[in-house]
DNA sequence: TTCGGTGACATTGTTGACAATATGAGGAGA
DNA sequence: TCTCCTCATATTGTCAACAATGTCACCGAA
């Protein structure tokens, strides 16, 4: 009855060939970042796999691959479970980001092109446009945040950096951030190392970019470590 | 008649269940890291599955995880292949590696206990005396660096770096130096090297520590770059 | 000879069924 | 009432078959 292929394949448009497993891939990751499973949660294939009207295979590649990532915790013969993130792993998290990071902007300070430093300061006009239009949005900046750092691991042309930084890590952050409120106010503090930062790049001043990002994240943490006193309990769905 | 499966189970040992699929893994890391499939070859999924007696679905799932650690580069109804390392990716491994594993050997100079410290001094004591009794054997140093860095890295009680360095880059260090024979001579140094900042550790003074881990693996990064320059071409094996 | 089509073959993608294991409710005994 | 055992159920592990796609040798025309 459901044998029936999707009619997928090449189709008409260009696209690379999204296979079953990368829609589970993404049907998991967003079902954990929108919240939607809690932290601790075991997955389950046979769910996942009606949900999407696919049979359990592809569920379990993908499961196969988010444990890879580090995203759930594996255990053979009960399943995947949602990472736990306790306050020590998560200090972890940050310090090994606030490195990472650092080096990216210190190697961004050197060898981002003409284009890319352009780039960087449009993208904080923009958000200072932001700003100014909404002072008190419920969360715009989240977006530019993103951007923002994005643009730097990129910009420093280290491409390991960039697996691990702006993927593995930005996944577990983006859970970390889920899972506990973000406290508001960052936001202004926030822009303005941005723009600290991204004006030591511009000019070439590496080891000033790589010390204000280190601060920038360290001050991250803090923010997160400090609304992270009112915990919330590991639960496990159902 | 393959049906029948192994008795496995819990079995008389208390193994906590190694699953076929985890058996696929190790195989398939063994025949990289052996060189017996050479940088940018396609996995097989079919002669993996028959070598190991198993079906295709569990060594398809090693295969996803593989690929999401960065082992194998996966394209879709193509194939996995065999990461293919070019230079600047292997410049930009090392330099990664080294700010993680300077974060590391700070951190250890702090949070070491007295057997984590006595330990990493006999370690240094027993590669000593290897190196009286054989002067120039093959490479025996290779394990003893690698447990040195090890013990680094898990002193530092930071799982997220020992996640990263411990394991993830590690397998691609393997990759590399089993695709670029390492130059010999670097042994004699880098024990040197590594008595200093296992001192440096030991006393606590965890900047000198990370200065020193860090210009350990700059010398480590230089030797190889080095014997580079004969670059073997990219090989398809069949 | 070289180029492009065409078909057979190899390989990957997906599925439904069955086996093995874990989980949890319910009952017997103390 | 509490503990331990038993068994039904849910869930994961594995398989073999089929569908879809990619690969490549072969062949004819320019």
């Amino acid at each position: 009855m459901t044998n029936m292929k999707i009619a997928g394949g090449t189709g008409d448009d260009g696209r690379p060939q999204e296979t079953r497993c990368d829609r589970a891939t993404a049907f998991i990751l967003k079902e954990i970042i929108d919240g939607r499973i809690g932290p601790g949660a075991r997955i389950n294939e046979q769910d996942v796999a009606q949900r999407l009207d696919m049979s359990r295979g592809p569920v379990r590649e993908a499961i196969r691959g988010l444990s890879a990532r580090g995203l759930l915790s594996f255990e053979p013969n009960v399943g995947a479970r949602v990472v736990l993130l306790d306050p020590k792993l998560i200090a972890d998290l940050y310090e090994v980001r606030a490195e990472l990071e650092g080096l990216a902007a210190r190697n961004a300070a050197k060898w981002m092109t003409e284009e890319d430093r352009a780039a960087l300061l449009d993208l904080l006009a923009q958000h200072d446009l932001q700003i100014e239009k909404e002072p008190l949005g419920p969360y715009p900046l989240s977006s530019f945040d993103h951007d923002f750092h994005t643009m730097i691991l990129q910009g420093s042309k280290n491409r390991m950096v960039w697996r691990i930084c702006g993927h593995d890590l930005r996944d577990l952050l983006i859970l970390v951030r889920r899972q506990h409120s973000i406290r508001p106010g960052r936001g202004r503090d926030a822009l303005q190392e941005h723009r600290q930062i991204a004006e030591a790049i511009v000019k070439g001043n590496s080891p000033l970019a790589e010390l204000l990002m280190v601060q920038h994240i360290e001050a991250s943490r803090e923010s997160l470590l400090a609304s992270l006193s009112v915990i919330s309990t590991p639960q496990r769905r159902r």
